[in-house]
DNA sequence: AACGCCAATGTAATCGTTTGCAGTAATTAA
DNA sequence: TTAATTACTGCAAACGATTACATTGGCGTT
């Protein structure tokens, strides 16, 4: 009691908004966020006298009585991705619009940051989480049990799991079909860690456009470029080694980072774009379009992704909806651009 | 108390802890916290109790009681700039380290933005805020008069404003040095918003830089480009358009977005880098280098400015350092790709 | 033996906000 | 006139963790 009027942060709590309204802090609390409890008269002096103050309410406090922080968790994978970082601003905006306030983590995919990252978050008591798995997440949710959860661009694997997702296997068919229709037959891809689903559709897709166009799959022109850019420059360069007969004329890469990758290795052995080798990219960026030739490319609505998936959870946190399993897939689009064209004749 | 054993989170809380420990919360408290201040051997319970029920501290309560949450905010201008997405996660391994938890807003340029973040942020008492200032951060910052705030990669202009930034003088100056030294006489420079502190400081070195070379200013060779991919492409567009005995031989522009606009027109109008013109860039990135031809830029410590603008600030919570003024520069690195070569022969 | 001291623990107040319950006054119904 | 209803308001108990203060018992000193 001694040091009731020094407070840390120099704090203006109700209380003292109370005093000066001549009301107890229970009615000035209800005269801020429960108008019709109040009345309007008693209201508008509360109202001034927290103007007058300054006053502004302490969530830690608020969110410590009744159960709800206003928070959620979001780990992205990689915030210098720029296909995350937009999917990052969709949920930030989302969740502006409606109050809450959100705590950002990188995984890096690995999941042992991923871990991390979770049992940072715990103490805050988030009232939701967005997340773009790693292969070890599975796991690692078991340390959030009860938190609602939206699984981002990919699905960890987990039964009842609410998902936003991109329809993978559609946008590489449609990529693949392009390549078969300029002409191509030895197309080439460059997957992703399995352990992530999106690598497994992409691949599925791939499989599922050739044989549909009657063009066996061959083992040899797959190979893993574990989603990074060093990944992809050493699978491209092994495919594009091959003796000229057998080396693909076309490239599909699972993503981003790969494709940069497999672009430097195209160029590193002085091979050109499009005339020899044709190359489509899964998602757009930047240096995709502004590349000479410009790439080819999947695209996603990554924003949209984003802003969907938090809105997915926030009308989980709101209507006390049943936890069911929910998935959603967002179409993805194929911008055309310089990178592909017919196979040279032979 | 008739709830007592049906909290809302299915929280386990300390007292659940201490009573399975068979201790006073108190004790279970200190045995957490201050080990040194309970018996070893009912330490050793109250931690084998906590970890067997699984017990996590909640942030919210100990926030609250010890007026320090573990947060602190972070504003920067867009997470989509690689660039700042780079300084969000220094700031985010700095933090993590400590154990401090990030709460990431985008002010997008917008003052107004900003403010609302600096609202949102408020309540949850970050101990600490790292911005990136916009145009507006000198009155916004009232909003949060005593939080410890370090300003990054620009100053707001607010006496006793802790700040780290890079050298943009000593940046700049070194682009334009190497452009003079390659025979440029007529350089152009596409500036930002004088309203940000970068671009005043960016303005300054390339005109220190011609003044010290005995080359006269000419303010025509000086376009505003707003910061945007837009207004680098009209500005640019202008300069190269010009006859060409006045048209400048080099290019040097002040920021990330608008190179990509200035080198864009440059294509759009047939002309070829670096033959028809030099172009130096300020910021580096993925696209800058996989550009063709490779652009030349004035590339930021960008990560090790986030870390060290966060490490400096969780230094200013810890020590209780006075709350003078600091000031921190960082080196920039010119780095020569192919954009930039001697003018052509007239 | 009497005293003080220290270590270990418990009691209870506190952080700021919310909310069930109870109380008061004013209004309406009977 | 009395009872019942309504509309406001205040009291006080939570939320979970921390910590000043009080209490206990054991030890050493004189």
């Amino acid at each position: 009691m001694i040091l009731k009027g020094c407070n840390r942060f120099q704090m203006i709590g109700l209380e003292a908004v109370a005093k000066l309204a001549q009301v107890s802090s229970a009615t000035a609390s209800r005269a801020l966020s429960r108008p019709d409890k109040v009345a309007l008269e008693t209201r508008t002096r509360v109202l001034q006298a927290a103007e007058e103050l300054g006053y502004q309410p302490n969530h830690l406090a608020s969110g410590l009585r009744k159960g709800k922080s206003r928070t959620i968790g979001v780990i992205i994978s990689d915030i210098l991705n720029p296909g995350q970082a937009m999917l990052a601003k969709g949920i930030q905006d989302a969740a502006a619009k409606s109050d809450y306030t959100v705590f950002l983590f990188n995984s890096d995919e690995e999941s042992d940051k991923e871990r991390r990252a979770l049992e940072s978050l715990r103490g805050h008591m988030p009232q939701g989480l967005i997340v773009v798995p790693t292969p070890g997440a599975k796991t690692n949710l078991k340390l959030v049990p009860n938190l609602p959860t939206i699984e981002l661009d990919r699905a960890s694997g987990l039964k009842n799991a609410h998902t936003v997702m991109v329809d993978n296997i559609g946008g590489t068919t449609t990529a693949i079909n392009h390549l078969i229709g300029l002409g191509h037959k030895r197309i080439a891809m460059i997957v992703g860690d399995f352990a992530i689903s999106t690598a497994v559709e992409r691949h599925q897709g791939y499989r599922e456009a050739l044989e549909h166009a009657g063009i066996p799959y061959r083992e040899d022109l797959v190979l893993a470029g574990h989603h990074r850019e060093d990944g992809g420059r050493t699978a491209a360069h092994k495919l594009l080694s091959k003796p000229l007969k057998q080396r693909p004329t076309a490239l599909f890469v699972g993503n981003n980072e790969m494709t940069i990758g497999a672009v430097l290795a195209t160029r590193a052995l002085g091979l050109s774009i499009p005339e020899d080798i044709s190359i489509v990219g899964f998602d757009d960026s930047r240096w995709a379009m502004t590349l000479h030739p410009a790439l080819s490319v999947v695209s996603q609505p990554a924003y949209d992704l984003g802003y969907l998936a938090c809105e997915t959870l926030l009308g989980l946190l709101e209507r006390h909806k049943p936890p069911n399993a929910s998935s959603v897939r967002l179409a993805t689009n194929f911008i055309s651009r310089e990178s592909t064209a017919p196979p040279r004749k032979t």
